[in-house]
DNA sequence: CTGAAAGCGCTTACAG
DNA sequence: CTGAAAGCGCTTACAG
């Protein structure tokens, strides 16, 4: 169907292996005047190389799969902004897959990643990894094979990556909400079993229980736009917060949940910050155009799909970890009432 | 490296081509206990087969490349979780590419794709395409050699795929504001240069003039957040909606748009809806959220992204144009003035 | 039903 | 510097 390099060859007069050396780059550089003939009979013809053909031959595909729960996702769609900015130009192509944090789907992206040769695999995401016996030991062959592994945002003991401290950042949102005069607190944690989640909640109440405060509650749910606004919902119905006590800062494990939570106040008559105050974790873009404004942690997402990629072009070690942290961002949806 | 076919096949006794029939799919099926043992040799080696070599066998690489402008932008990413979720399960692999608006980069990821003999190219995005005379070409070669082009929201002649009404939806929009009674108008228009951004005002604008309404201004600027916010200040400070004769509607070609405006009002001292009523184009999602909540255009953006999906699954006619609308959605941001 | 062999389109030691 | 040839790991007519 399309052109080949033998016919490039033929049509400049020259063998396969002058004309590849020519137009796909190699130690050995023809003549330049034998090169002009065989790049002006490449343009002649429209000839582009078979990649397909080129990683068999060369045993490298300069290819990276990016596997991702959901690319609509502003938290993954970031970063893999970030990667594709910091491998654009490099020739190495991005291969996606978004598996709705189905472990099956994300099996068969590891697999067909597997069989594209990939150069790397980088896992983005959250979950109790660990125990998917399927992709560990999938993971470990790949790795045996050459290929290599980036976790981004979730541990892995296995392999390296990008390290974000959720739990220190929850910390040290906490500790200015604590500064900022709050000392009445609730958690919307989101699913406990993810591990980004999880940690979040962790590191944002031992920091409370350093200064020696309990949360009223740390409600499970929903690590979504939807749960964040059914918890609170549910949790204004039964008077579980004792407002009548005295304004409530709710922490929720991310942006999402607090605005669906804020949405929730709202519709029963309740206002933000002045009756319950809220905050996020991520930063998404939004948030700050939004009225109140909402406190969060920012997050430099794009920054960490770009190191990942890093990853990729330099060849570090296997099980080197780059520690990522956030920032707490206050807004006006943390306002102490006066 | 990687275990090879040729492997299996001696591990259990028989020829690559049984191997290959059993491993990888035939019309020929070879008898239950042959294919049994060669099953067990795969499993036991961990045998992945290699892509590119069945690609370059097969002539076929089972790849759909996808072209956005920032796979960041909801609107993009949202349209890449429908081609995603469409093809998942078909054996197709998605090749993404992030260009930035970059044409150089656009024609580059364009090429690649091209090297790596991907079934389809699906474009996303809007700019004066026809211009490009380099992509038209390369987009030309491309198809003559078997490849599919799929537009997705912007039109180019040689080419069939989704049609966004965006003219038809903005008319739409700008009939509701009338029916619910607004008549002084103003359009932030973003980028005239941008397809999308076009359209969208000159649907607006022409529905306004069947009712014989001229907006107050057009006001031409950045197809961003910022943009929305800076056009939106420069208007407020020179006096340009003239708000002491009346509240004024304003159109923004999109929604980032709207919300930059909407706290460029605020930052004026004014208020949404009462002294500016706001309306952006797109419904990103966390628009139902904000208060007040946004007037917009919804666009069904993950089944653009499906049924782009399916262009390259079913094979339709080369320039099959599917046309798809946006439903108006008013909010409060848009109530008229008592 | 099974296997030997050619072929997919490149790259790269190895000779010349 | 240039070219003939083997090899990358599969698939698939073609024989048997």
């Amino acid at each position: 169907m399309a052109v080949r390099l033998a016919e490039v060859a033929a049509e400049a007069g020259v063998s396969a292996a002058t004309a590849s050396r020519v137009l796909n780059g190699s130690s050995r550089r023809p003549a330049e005047e034998i090169a002009e003939r065989v790049r002006a009979a490449a343009e002649r013809l429209g000839y582009y190389p078979n990649a397909q053909a080129q990683a068999l031959a060369r045993s490298s595909a300069s290819l990276v799969g990016l596997i991702v729960h959901d690319i609509a996702d502003p938290y993954f769609s970031t970063i893999a902004r970030g990667v594709q900015e910091r491998l654009s130009g490099s020739g190495i192509q991005v291969m996606l897959a978004s598996t709705g944090r189905d472990s099956a789907l994300e099996l068969e992206a590891v697999r067909s990643f597997m069989s594209h040769r990939t150069d790397a695999i980088l896992l983005a995401g959250s979950r109790g990894l660990s125990d998917d016996e399927e992709l560990v030991v999938a993971l470990e062959r790949y790795q045996g094979s050459g290929g290599r592994v980036v976790m981004i945002g979730q541990p892995l003991d296995l392999a390296g990556g990008i390290h974000l401290d959720n739990r220190g950042a929850a910390a040290a949102l906490a500790a200015e909400l604590l500064a900022a005069g709050h000392r009445r607190f609730a958690v919307l944690a989101g699913d406990p079993a993810l591990i980004t989640a999880a940690e979040r909640v962790a590191g944002f109440v031992e920091r409370l229980a350093e200064e020696g405060i309990e949360p009223l509650l740390v409600s499970e749910g929903v690590f979504t736009r939807d749960g964040g606004h059914d918890d609170m919902s549910r949790l204004l119905e039964a008077g579980a917060l004792d407002l009548d006590s005295g304004q409530v800062c709710v922490f929720c494990a991310n942006d999402v949940m607090a605005l669906g939570a804020m949405t929730a106040i709202r519709e029963h008559g309740l206002a933000v910050p002045s009756d319950v105050a809220v905050a996020g974790f991520d930063d998404i873009p939004t948030l700050g155009d939004m009225v109140p404004s909402v406190t969060t942690v920012r997050l430099p997402l794009e920054e960490i799909g770009r190191q990942a990629a890093d990853f990729v072009l330099s060849e570090v070690d296997e099980t080197y970890r780059e520690s990522v942290r956030g920032e707490p961002v206050l807004r006006e949806s943390t306002a102490v009432r006066s």
